[in-house]
DNA sequence: CTCCGAGTTGAGAATGATTCCCACTAGCGA
DNA sequence: TCGCTAGTGGGAATCATTCTCAACTCGGAG
């Protein structure tokens, strides 16, 4: 049985309410500061469901995992700026073929992908420009 | 200065022996067992010089850094046996064309990609139907 | 060939992220 | 409301990886 409590929604709000992605560490950081009591374990657990759950997407960067909501309901992908994190949902159908019959030619069967786009946003890029030269 | 020494060419061996991503603590307990005296800290260091001088690939899996020699020499990604680990080398124009024309559609300068395909080998599928049914 | 110095090594300690343990708390159905 | 049990919290435990530092050794100079 899953119940409702306060602290999942505590993390599934913390989370929607940012658009990039956060480690488990930041986001319980950031409930502390924001006076909740909620325990460390509790937000990896929460981040764990909604992962499982299809409610948030995680990936791995720099030997921790990081988490974000998703707009998007459906299977995506991202774009993700390595700069200042921010994240674009981006829909790759062809990929998804590729991935597929690639795996069927060579005898792969329940094929799943992991496929992300790091990059240095405009923002961002703009501003290491006018920084640097 | 680079020095050759002979713990680097067994790390460098070792990896080459085989066709599967391996973990460093894998590959440093099959050179203990093979009899070597190397120590952790170094396979960590070779495994990480070789990755950084493009002799090796890496990826993350399950919160540990798997490694593995590629044969090709460029740029490729891999199609990875969920169950055995066996790997396959594959190449993606299409992917690398994509990956830049998106990033560059959303303004993103100097993108890198993450591409991955996990399935289950036709020889892993085959042993898993025979002892499900 | 020998010597010297800086890059390397290895064992264990330190770090950092994540998970486990377990007594306690609080949803939810009856 | 009552009781059962999933969920919680915090500190300990685990695990991979990195750091520390004294001892070591490759390799060029003499």
């Amino acid at each position: 049985m899953k119940r409702r409590t306060w602290q999942r929604a505590a993390v599934q709000d913390a989370l929607t309410g940012r658009d990039d992605f956060v480690s488990a560490q930041a986001l319980h950081s950031q409930l502390r500061a924001d006076g909740s009591s909620i325990g460390l374990a509790t937000v990896y657990r929460a981040l764990a469901d909604l992962a499982e759950e299809g409610e948030a997407d995680s990936l791995q960067a720099e030997g921790e995992s990081l988490y974000r909501a998703c707009a998007s309901p459906g299977h995506h992908h991202h774009l993700i700026c390595r700069s200042c994190g921010r994240t674009v949902e981006i829909e790759a159908d062809d990929i998804e073929a590729w991935a597929a019959s690639t795996a069927a030619a060579h005898g792969f069967r329940d094929p799943q992908h992991v496929v992300d786009v790091f990059g240095t946003c405009a923002a961002c890029a703009a501003r290491q420009d006018a920084r640097i030269p």
